[in-house]
DNA sequence: TAATTTTGTTAGATTAATCTAACTTATTAT
DNA sequence: ATAATAAGTTAGATTAATCTAACAAAATTA
């Protein structure tokens, strides 16, 4: 069994792997907030664990055990976001901290029996895809809403930054995931839309917002 | 905050206070299976942290704090427990485990949730009584079954004993929280009881079972 | 009361996870 | 190509929680 601070360093890597690419010591020491040579020490101890392929100097890559355990630990910690919502009737805003200490739980029954009350659902609360019981991803094709044109109309289906303000920000304005949106014009200068959906009208987002919604384009 | 193994100290402290008045070093160490060197050693960090009273060779007592620190825990684990069995429909055989890890979460407003969707119940799947949101526990009095007498009848109210292997054995004989036991008769030379609720008859329960059924007697 | 047993404490070692300081390797800039 | 900077490692200390071995106090038995 991993501890409940390897779990942590397996998702981080998982993580910004699948954010990033390549990822290095430094960017993995900033991300958890523990200095260095800690985790260099830590990377040993999973290399030594058969969770992650370390070389001196080189960047630093899950094993596919290592991915494995990963997914599975972010398996977890989705589906409790799922469950928090649309069984607690928790908001989106409130989820993550409360799934990141469900995530180091061990019984399978229990996020068995969440699963199935939830009906397999397929991503979270975010719009971030729920990995299987094998621990894979099947990764959707979404465009940022600030590469869309004039005209188009998309669907919300997912939100980059998953901060508690943000989501906030999108609750105050009725956004949701699912939402049509359909966008009426863009400033040329600040690359700021106005959009309308549901009883919206002429909502203005900036693109700082925009860049960090993700939709599928209808049609 | 105090860490997840201080808080299984204060809880064993406590729940073994409820079952035995007097508490010592040598229990509390076979209790939590650790070394009494190391029970020693914790008593006083957490008397360093006013949970606990310690003199050396005197009994275990948890200050004021330490009761009310310990009570909100125990509140957390029979909460989850309830939920699992109400919510999630698990059996009252399996829950324990699971409550055990998620007793240390640290969200009020998780622990909330589940209070209200519950209806605020006073008791856990097993009939504990589930302690207030200040930490308090309110007794009921229960009577042994094993002290009942033949001709009586008594309302199964809560199992002292709450391994699986007799919380199954009850499943195997439709032996629940709230069902109406009538005594039809005790053997004196084992103190086994027939007795009949629900479809049953005339259902044979050794001493060693009655000792572990608390009943409410019907007035 | 004295001897024996049980209970509890002290001392010192160990492990996991962290840190700082010093050093090395790799990358970037001049 | 050399110097400067950034990134990464090594060495050694620290803290929490645990252990074993040795010792001390309390309780029990003779
Ligand atoms: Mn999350
Ligand atoms: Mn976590
Ligand atoms: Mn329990
Ligand atoms: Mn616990």
């Amino acid at each position: 069994m991993n501890s409940l601070i390897e779990e942590n360093y397996l998702k981080a890597l998982f993580n910004m792997a699948n954010e990033a690419g390549e990822v290095n010591v430094t960017e993995l020491s900033r991300r958890l907030e523990i200095k260095m040579p800690t985790v260099t020490s830590m990377m040993k101890k999973l290399s030594d664990k058969k969770l992650v392929l370390y070389e001196s100097y080189k960047p630093l890559r899950l094993s596919e055990k290592g991915k494995k355990e990963a997914g599975l630990i972010i398996r977890k910690h989705r589906l409790t976001e799922m469950f928090l919502v649309e069984k607690m009737h928790l908001g989106w805003e409130d989820v993550h901290d409360i799934a990141e200490q469900i995530e180091h739980i061990q019984s399978p029954v229990f996020f068995e029996k969440m699963d199935e009350l939830l009906g397999y659902p397929k991503v979270d609360p975010h719009g971030s895809p729920i990995p299987d019981k094998s621990g894979k991803i099947v990764w959707k094709e979404y465009n940022k809403l600030s590469d869309c044109r004039e005209g188009e109309t998309a669907k919300l289906a997912a939100v980059i930054n998953t901060s508690s303000d943000f989501l906030k920000f999108l609750n105050g304005r009725e956004m949701r995931l699912g939402v049509k949106i359909k966008i009426r014009s863009i400033e040329p200068f600040d690359k700021s839309m106005v959009v309308s959906y549901g009883k919206r009208q002429a909502e203005v987002l900036s693109n700082v917002v925009c860049e960090r919604i993700l939709v599928e384009k209808e049609g």
